[in-house]
DNA sequence: CATGAATGAGAGTTCATTCAT
DNA sequence: AATGAATGAACTCTCATTCAT
């Protein structure tokens, strides 16, 4: 990449930041091209040539949220953990890229209607790979008889369900910090996966079976 | 109420319904008035008659939203169940709720800004009732020893969280009934709760000691 | 005119005289068919059985204050006090009129545009005949030499103007009142048409002569 | 300013002289945007990369105005005359001012609560300083015995209600032109206030006296 | 590269007017 | 005689996008 490539990768890097910031505080209508020029002191002009367009700008923005969690969930997957810690991990990775960079993935997390079928594919492929790796790693667990028989996808919905819900009311004041959070998260959201061992104590689970047909 | 006024009153809830599901579709800057009229064979000033704004509009899809929530909410509460029963009833009524008048659900889960201040107060209100309800119930749950010591707001808002999401992946077509999911939501949701007696069984539970401030 | 005819008469009326009073507060377009209704505690529909379009109730506004401001003419026409004298009562009138009548005929000297040109048409007719009324008492005070020779028409609007204008800054809480005004008015604008007797005293008179064909 | 901000502020300039000519011609409800536009060969959406709103135009109108009234009277009081012939200057200078600017002026002298509070208040404050000093004019003439005790506000406003009036009905085909009107508006209207020493002639004038308390 | 300028499609909103009841 | 309901035409304003310079 020679210099000048560089120099607009960067720009664009840029502005699909701006934009994320703009579009997650405002929601992605109200924040204006004008809005995101002038917060680079840049023209609305100028935005042209390194975009082509508003949803373009949108769809980078999803995608550059989903390669940081794939990136992320990635390297988790390859720890060598057993099931439960590393899906423990999986949880805490998760929260913690979602809040680092919580204009990006606020976007992502806002309504899907915005995204043109054109770009939205290409999300929707990715957050599928996202979710078929947890899925592996849950199924590994309860092969392993780490994990009881659950309905998979049902579970890892409730769990990106439950994380991804934090960015709508954590705030830095509050008494927790993210890291004493994403554990207690982590904790909470793992621990009823967990077979605990009926040999040691006959604990009757709450758990209504599972529908044989829901194991996905 | 008169004749007209009660017809009236329908018409202005076919309204409010017609916007809910295109809100809900469509995402509110995306969905015109036009179409709303459109929807109900109105024109677009006919739609004028009944509401002062779009705005209204959307406040009224909260407001609606909220108020049937607060209602299943208060049956719960007057039923004199035991915490975690309880606590289960509020998850699946929740749910269910939620899935029942899905539109009108999903436009109040959706982004906050669209909501100008003067709306939003008031239903922040009336989450801050819902949730200070909730948090009844919890609290009462630990003083009872039926629940251990949490961090009761975090667990709301994950509870809240993972039941909320549903919405964007639930269909019809899969394996689970809504009730059968409601019913998993309930018990895997309220399980990490219950103070497990330590007299029967050494349990190690994996929760970390929830920071003493945080036991809001 | 029948019962009924008459209390129809009596709310078109009303109904133009709530008319009046907003149009003059609010303007023409600002004031809604939806508020003069709202005035006389009638609905907007109820309006048009009486009236006929905005349009018509704005004539009829202006209507109304020219057949006033003509009849008072009238009576001071028909005085057969001196040309001098006349005028000063013909000036005191129409102030007078104009400010017991405020709402109706602040609405009558606002913009002309707002009435459509088959209305205009009969109020400007109907302006003319008063400033002719006026024109013929100017031109006998001339003849009988009591006043100076001056371009009757342009006096006749700087007279018009003056008084007109008063609506625009009046106010009951002022040190003068609506007579004292009046008074100062007439004496003011008579003044400088008086033919001071060049016998008596060789006043210089600032008029520059009239040119001959200015003489209207 | 640069050759573009240059070629911007020409255009604004345009604009606002565009608008005007129209609020002028058909009221400021009746004249639209669209109108504007045409007039000036722009589309709708042009005028609004010049303008903020239609409410700011007609706010720039009044300002322009006021401010080309203000420039006028300034340098005529600052000419050095004796009282009576400033005067003169002043209303002289004031109707001319206002023909020669036709379509400004009339925008000005139209209703006032078209413009908004914020607008309104600006506009005042102008109009109370160029009456302030007209009064201060006047009162000098007082004071140095060429004019009469008179109410000064009273006079001003007569004065500016005869020469705003002008433009209601002067048209260039009359018999006199525009010069010769003013001057005759000059005399007329300083003329009743001129001090006429009663020691050459026992005038006896027709005014009555002022109430103590007038003498504002 | 950058930008000022221009555009046009469309949105929300208002309101005089009509009409069935 | 009165009114609730409905309508449609018009208007202001916004904004993503384009383009000449």
């Amino acid at each position: 990449m020679s210099f000048r490539e560089e120099r607009a990768a960067e720009r664009r890097l840029n502005i699909v930041k701006a934009a994320a910031k703009l579009f997650s505080e405002k929601g992605y209508h109200d924040a204006t091209i004008e809005e995101i020029a002038r917060e680079l002191k840049y023209t609305k002009g100028s935005i042209y040539y390194y975009i082509n367009s508003k949803q373009d700008l949108l769809f980078q923005c999803h995608d550059l949220a989903m390669n940081l969690l794939l990136e992320n969930l990635q390297k988790i997957k390859d720890s060598g953990l057993p099931p439960d810690l590393m899906l423990k991990e999986v949880i805490k990775g998760h929260i913690e890229t979602l809040m680092s960079e919580f204009n990006l993935i606020t976007v992502t997390l806002g309504s899907d209607y915005e995204l043109e079928e054109k770009y939205s594919e290409i999300i929707i492929g990715k957050r599928d790979r996202y979710e078929n790796i947890i899925a592996g790693i849950i199924r590994d667990g309860i092969k392993r008889g780490v994990f009881r028989e659950v309905p998979v996808k049902v579970v890892i919905n409730l769990i990106m369900g439950a994380a991804n819900w934090i960015g709508r009311w954590y705030s830095e004041d509050g008494p927790m910090t993210m890291q004493e959070i994403s554990q207690f998260y982590a904790d909470y959201l793992v621990e009823p996966l967990l077979s605990q061992n009926p040999d040691h104590f006959g604990t009757k689970r709450a758990f209504t079976t599972c529908p044989e047909d829901a194991k996905i």
